[in-house]
DNA sequence: CAGAATCCCGGAAGATACTG
DNA sequence: CAGTATCTTCCGGGATTCTG
């Protein structure tokens, strides 16, 4: 199907917007931890080498914003925060597999075309 | 199947390159453009909406650094130059079309989402 | 333990001017 | 037409310190 102009760029701003999500430095690294099981916070911060506890406070709260993070408070002392992936960031897993897929396939081809350019000049 | 923690993290840095590469401000729109056809460069640049003549270089010699796109020179006065999607580009389109299936189907959840977390605080 | 607050720096990106 | 060069601005992200 052919789409017009307009519809075209506003798909190309919504994708925009989805690598604005994941495609900062550090979502992919915790989004492929919580697909395995809930986390704590200092669990995911050990797990995460060299993340600080700055980034992975945004990183969440940014997660958390959008829906695909849950963020559970237990009352206790001293306190415990599990970080859950939402339904949504469930679906989230299957396009980083196919990104991953494409990353493993052709990073050969990326490597070597690198390679050639830079030694061009 | 189920990886060691080495290839899990590294398989996140290799996904964690491509979202690099991919996810700046720009490919989308230009890889998007060079997917119906080949094109010069300002009409590329009169295509997609705010680009400075400077990012439009710069992303493309991203692409072409990384095999993505080709240039080609013809030597006429004035100087003309087609940039083109390789196969490997090509490629590229797939998995940006699964982005944007993806965005176009839970950008209302992900839109709701965002209003009551605003909403809150 | 799970963060909030603050300071700081380097790189990404915009604006502008010039050129083969 | 298709860039390059330069300047400047802005923001992501790191390090550090403080708190309920």
């Amino acid at each position: 199907m052919t789409l017009r102009h307009k519809d075209e760029t506003s798909t190309c701003r919504l994708v925009g917007d989805v690598l604005a999500r994941i495609g900062d430095k550090w979502t992919v690294f915790v989004v492929r931890l919580l697909a395995d099981r809930p986390m704590r916070f200092n669990e995911m911060k050990r797990s995460i080498d060299g993340i600080s506890q700055r980034m992975l406070t945004l990183t969440l709260r940014g997660l958390e914003r959008d829906g695909l993070v849950t963020r559970t408070v237990f009352p206790t002392v001293p306190p415990r925060v599990d970080y859950e992936l939402t339904d949504l960031g469930q679906t989230l897993i299957h396009m980083l597999q196919g990104l991953g897929t494409w990353a493993i396939e052709h990073q050969p081809t990326i490597f070597a075309a690198r390679a050639a350019y830079d030694a061009r000049e």
